[in-house]
DNA sequence: CCACCTAATGTGACTATGTCACTGGGTTAT
DNA sequence: ATAACCCAGTGACATAGTCACATTAGGTGG
């Protein structure tokens, strides 16, 4: 179904079917499917707006919907009682989390815990649903496949890079993503101490020194509640102090 | 297809295919798919006996074949170039190793190392037939689909393990299980330090020197090559001090 | 049976990382 | 303004991983 088709079967769709619509055109197996197929998933979608840390999915505890994000995304995690977390990965618009995924499709408990990271836009479909859906529906059990598939090598490189890999490399490298993400010049980081502890799995305290040794090497200005970029061939040299050029 | 009737078709078979259904046997989607079904996938197989530490996935290469296990295991890790290795998983009989169905059916490179731990015994089927026999096959996708959720939530528990247990704890903990598994009174873990260490994902010298804490608690006698337990309760109390009765 | 070899284990010193308890500066709500 | 919080910094300590060796238990060939 080309663009100018899926604009005119759009404006076929009433309000509450229009807002499932644009959370589910990001997804491919939606994308792949006929319009009979699509109606059908629209039907099943329930809108879903939550706020920033919303919780989702609760380690243990089994999830009767499945989430699909339109606008925002989210964090999927384990939680420590200590208070420590790791991030396993984030969730964005047309992507899925395995961990729903299983614990809504296979009806067990989830294995991890998963929040709202920013206001979340998106739409539930309730697991009987999509498995019902998906049985009838080739792209819907391929997307589910191959989505868990790449998830589980996200999770595998975090195993690798929690097992094998230095911390303040991980740190660099963590910052070096954000400030390609940033618009400004010198590039900014917005984000607290805590939370990249949260995302690598470590301590506040030892991000607090890591960055601290980066300031102090000109590499980066700490300030509060972000980070900015002095110089990146210096970040880069804390990952690998040969080839920091590019 | 039951027992019976599963004999008759058994006897059926070419020597060559003979092999194949015994290990093929030990799986569900074998054992659910009806004859036309089987004898597809026993045309599809090959016969696989390796040795000890034969390495079957490299992380970052493709595979051609899926890999099932009748006899042995497989030990799915990840392997540092300190010569440290974090086993993520092993794949017994009946079971697959979603690192191996990822990198063949998508085509992608494994996301870790796989290795024959003892001799193996069991069947390769190309991934372009093994893909080919799933399209049509609804049991073959959905065992592939659940068995890789599960191993998902495996790796989640070895994430969580990794970064939010203590290592004497884990140690503990990975002793009992192995006790279990003994038959000799007392039970007895036949397994090097060093295999214990590439187990959990830490470094010999950790286990030897734990160990030592375990043996002077009178929990545990450690000898070359085994540890023997002396005092269950005494290892259950190393992971939580209270309620270690069972 | 003994000399020798090797894999397995033990050890000390050191580095890296995580924990705990507390300080202090900034922000925000009342 | 002031209390209550959030964010970051710090020292002391505990735990875990690294490195370089020493020691020892078993096997093997003479």
């Amino acid at each position: 179904m080309d663009a100018m088709v899926d604009d005119r079967f759009a404006e076929t769709l009433e309000s509450g079917h229009r807002l499932a619509h644009e959370v589910l055109r990001n997804y491919s197996f939606y994308i792949n499917s006929d319009v009979d197929q699509r109606v059908e998933l629209l039907r099943a979608a329930h809108p879903l707006r939550v706020d920033d840390g919303h919780l989702l999915l609760e380690a243990g505890y089994a999830c009767r919907d499945v989430v699909l994000v339109g606008r925002g995304c989210i964090r999927t995690y384990l939680a420590g009682e200590s208070g420590r977390e790791v991030t396993l990965y984030y969730v964005h618009a047309g992507e899925s989390c395995p961990v729903n995924l299983g614990a809504a499709m296979m009806g067990i408990g989830a294995f991890a815990d998963a929040c709202a990271s920013g206001e979340l836009v998106g739409a539930t479909i309730p697991a009987l649903d999509f498995r019902a859906i998906g049985r009838r529906n080739a792209a819907v059990h391929e997307y589910a496949f191959s989505a868990t598939m790449l998830r589980f090598g996200e999770v595998i490189d975090r195993v690798r890079e929690i097992t094998m890999r230095r911390i303040d490399h991980r740190l660099a490298e963590y910052l070096l993503r954000k400030f390609e993400e940033s618009e400004e010049s010198p590039p900014v980081a917005e984000v607290t101490q805590h939370n990249i502890a949260l995302d690598l799995g470590t301590a506040r305290e030892v991000v607090s020194r890591r960055l601290q040794e980066f300031d102090s090497a000109g590499a980066v200005k700490v300030r509060r509640g972000k980070i900015i970029l002095q110089d990146r061939v210096a970040l880069r040299r804390v990952i690998d102090p040969k080839s920091a050029a590019r």
